[in-house]
DNA sequence: GTTTAATAAGACTAATTTAGTCCTATTTCA
DNA sequence: TGAAATAGGACTAAATTAGTCTTATTAAAC
């Protein structure tokens, strides 16, 4: 509990090696795959996550891979990783309009608001910590 | 991923009814129960773990029960989040010795040192919250 | 134009973790 | 001594995460 996922963590890896290629060329799954002994199939899906999000950007065909489309500093912890897990609250009932369904505690749980804290004080975290920071 | 188990909720919340108790009177595991529909065995055990770390303390026998060991401004949410879960670091190998055979990853990661640095937020963050401010 | 090597994406399976259950022992009050 | 509570271990079920397989699309190079 509490873990990031294998995918955060690819992606983590994977924003940090294209960062550190600096010679303007883009970086292809398989380089990022080999280099770091991360499954191939399972990396492209988060490389395509982060494109999708815009955190990185691709080119597809034969001579196509994978670049940053953003300065470092200007990327945080939190959109990687929402990138990747777009459920990554703390609790099941956070996100907007959650109800009943969500949670069988949902109607006599005392502890919802107070967890809500909790949770923003994460995004803040996470939100201060640019990846030019952090890797 | 970067979620509380039911076990930590759990925990919070019967945190939560037993500082609400102001009588003097210790509270079951079956109130809390009934009142929250916790299944009964798996809360038992919850606050077993919290016993064990003194958080609360138990009266064994017919008139038993728990109640809070100490004021609840000094109890934090680390407290609680470690009496349950006893590794809920966000990476498997931030735990002080850990080697290779914790992560297949480990010798060629980039990424260990910058998540030691978050999970050093996180802990920071958890440590300054109270049981009283939070519940 | 065909081949080749890359991204894109969905369906599926395996492995691991979490949640919940069951059962027995021990404690203590009436 | 019986009743009702905590203590705790073993086990099963459910859910999530991790990994695999397959096919389609794209674009450069020959
Ligand atoms: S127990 Fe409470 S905080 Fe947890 S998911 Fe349910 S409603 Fe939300
Ligand atoms: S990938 Fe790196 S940070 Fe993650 S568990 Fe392995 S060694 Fe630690």
């Amino acid at each position: 509990m509490l873990k990031l996922s294998k995918k955060t963590e690819y992606a983590l890896m994977a924003v940090k090696f294209i960062a550190k290629k600096t010679d303007g060329n883009s970086v292809t799954a398989k380089e990022i795959s080999d280099g770091y002994n991360i499954p191939y199939d399972l990396l492209s899906k988060v490389l395509q996550q982060l494109t999708k999000k815009k955190v990185i950007k691709s080119f597809q065909g034969i001579k196509g891979g994978y670049s940053l489309s953003k300065d470092p500093n200007s990327v945080t912890l939190i959109d990687i990783i929402r990138a990747v897990e777009p459920n990554y609250q703390i609790t099941e009932c956070i996100k907007d309009g959650s109800t009943e369904k969500d949670c069988t505690h949902f109607n006599c749980c005392m502890i919802r608001d107070p967890l809500a804290k909790v949770q923003k004080e994460i995004d803040k975290l996470f939100r201060s910590l640019t990846i030019h920071q952090i890797l």
